[in-house]
DNA sequence: AACTATTTATAAGA
DNA sequence: TTCTTATAAATAGTT
């Protein structure tokens, strides 16, 4: 934007490439803090350059708590799981707080995978945790079982098709 | 950055920090997808406004993939967790593949969590998460051992300290 | 939303 | 990298 323009386009020249690269890097995160400032937002950026180096800046807290809030928030303006579909009597709210409280388990459960392992978790947490690892896991075996009995239902429907041609 | 300079501390009048916060995010967003063409990086930005809503950019694949390869990014730079220490012996790179592992299993559930659920996995997708999930489990049973077995040590030690007392 | 006077960011060069 | 500087872009205050 100085001694001439530029072209929205990958620059071809490595050396140039690169030196736009730490320029406007620190330009983004420079804007970013500010804007957080100004407008008491908050923000996580990531970078990864094309060498795969990241960098990154979490204003307000941990990147890791922003990932949370970012989940958490992002989670409702995706279309509704199929699962709903299938209890279309269910209360909606009552869905929804499971839903949250779905979230609340992973979120716990990604700062014990991720976070510091068993010192950042007290033993009641974990006791928490793992009641609803167990959930889970029931679920899956519950959608487990459906796609294979639907699958039996196919598998019997071809037969039963193959038996009435011979 | 126009007509006066801008101090940098929060915006007091909120008509001001609204329109502020409207331009500026704009620019930033914009910033993010010039920085992502022109030196061919993979960016992530999310911004919640003071009042909590959500803008996000993703450049390159979706913010949920960026997610997962922040975590696997980030993770190498963070200290180990304290449950290596308990094993020095352990080849290193062992260790590492196992953490891997780790990551990938994790990631795999925040698909299936976050995502659009079952109807993103495949049954074997399912029975592999299920089997992760119950090594997932089995871990958390050691850490919780570990931690009431410290514990009754401890209440041991107490215990021992004050007989000796009275 | 638009308009500009200014401030910032930055491309090219050293 | 870092500095310099001519210019392009962003944007604060105003309409």
């Amino acid at each position: 934007m100085a001694r001439g323009k530029v072209q929205m386009k990958r620059i071809e020249n490595s050396v140039h490439r690169q030196v736009t690269f730490c320029k406007r890097r620190s330009g983004l995160l420079k804007k970013a803090k500010e804007l957080s400032v100004l407008c008491d937002a908050e923000i996580g950026v990531f970078i990864f350059s094309a060498h795969g180096k990241l960098y990154e800046l979490a204003t307000k807290g941990t990147m890791q708590g922003l990932i949370e809030r970012y989940m958490k928030s992002s989670r409702g303006t995706q279309p509704e799981p199929a699962a709903i579909e299938t209890q279309p009597d269910m209360d909606v709210k009552e869905e929804i707080n499971m839903l949250k409280q779905e979230i609340e388990i992973l979120q716990k459960g990604l700062r014990y995978m991720f976070g510091g392992r068993a010192a950042e978790m007290t033993l009641d947490e974990l006791i928490e945790l793992e009641k609803h690892l167990e959930i889970w896991i029931y679920q899956i075996r519950s959608t487990k079982m459906d796609i294979m009995f639907k699958e039996i239902q196919q598998l019997r429907n071809k037969v039963s098709t193959q038996s009435s041609i011979f």
